[in-house]
DNA sequence: ATGTAACTTAACCATATGGTTAATGAACAA
DNA sequence: TTGTTCATTAACCATATGGTTAAGTTACAT
């Protein structure tokens, strides 16, 4: 019982970590697809595509929707939320980030100058 | 080179999804702190720590500044820009999503109505 | 000169990830 | 019935990840 939401958070990072299912999800954006529809655009098997659209559904980024022998696979976006939240927390830090780098520059240039042990191995 | 933006998010997004350096980046976006500072909250070796901090900085999202014998690490959240971006685009689909879901999960209400499965548009 | 503190590298381990092929099952088409 | 399609499970493989301890490097303190 680490923490839910932490969980739900390295889930969503992690299946957004990935070409492949990013790729998935803008193909899902569009409309529902099956999972041969998923996997079609990508050159692996039909196996590997699955195995990432269940990556995706742990997330909870993708709801899958069986009918016959086919599944039908919808996106379900709301697990970003809380990703998005996160990472729009940093959002000010960003010229914070900017600042911290022209001095850290400015530092290292100055350490550069000096003859001392600035030298690498 | 398969594509410099994608394999950036590649990198942000799993560097994002572990609690540990989501943790660390929160520490660091107070203030800059050594490789020992920031390992020492967590209950794991300076070595593991390390590892942790390397993941972040090959994100981008952490630099280092040398001096003598300590490393100063500092947040540097631009590399985020692009995830936020990222996922900022999904968020339209938020709502659309609960309409997909409700359609879905009413067909699912459906399906477990009827006997055998016949009903197809 | 010697010791210690701050880190890294090296070697190792268990488990996870991303891929494969082969076999299986269930639904549809003939 | 027979065959084909959609998708899964099983078994396997190579590499990556997240952790460990031990050994090395460099800077600082005495």
């Amino acid at each position: 019982m680490v923490n839910e939401q932490s969980e739900q958070l390295d889930a969503v990072f992690h299946a957004l970590a990935d070409p492949t299912r990013r790729a998935m999800l803008r193909n899902l954006a569009r409309e529902p697809h099956s999972v041969s529809d998923l996997a079609a655009p990508f050159a692996m098997s039909l196996v590997a595509a699955s195995k990432h659209i269940r990556v995706l559904e742990r997330a909870g980024l993708v709801r899958r929707q069986i009918t016959g022998r086919t599944h039908i696979c919808h996106l379900d976006a709301r697990p970003m939320h809380g990703g998005l939240e996160w990472m729009r927390h940093y959002e000010q830090y960003w010229h914070r980030s900017l600042d911290d780098l022209e001095t850290l520059l400015r530092a290292e240039d100055a350490a550069a100058q000096k003859p001392a042990g600035s030298d690498r191995k």
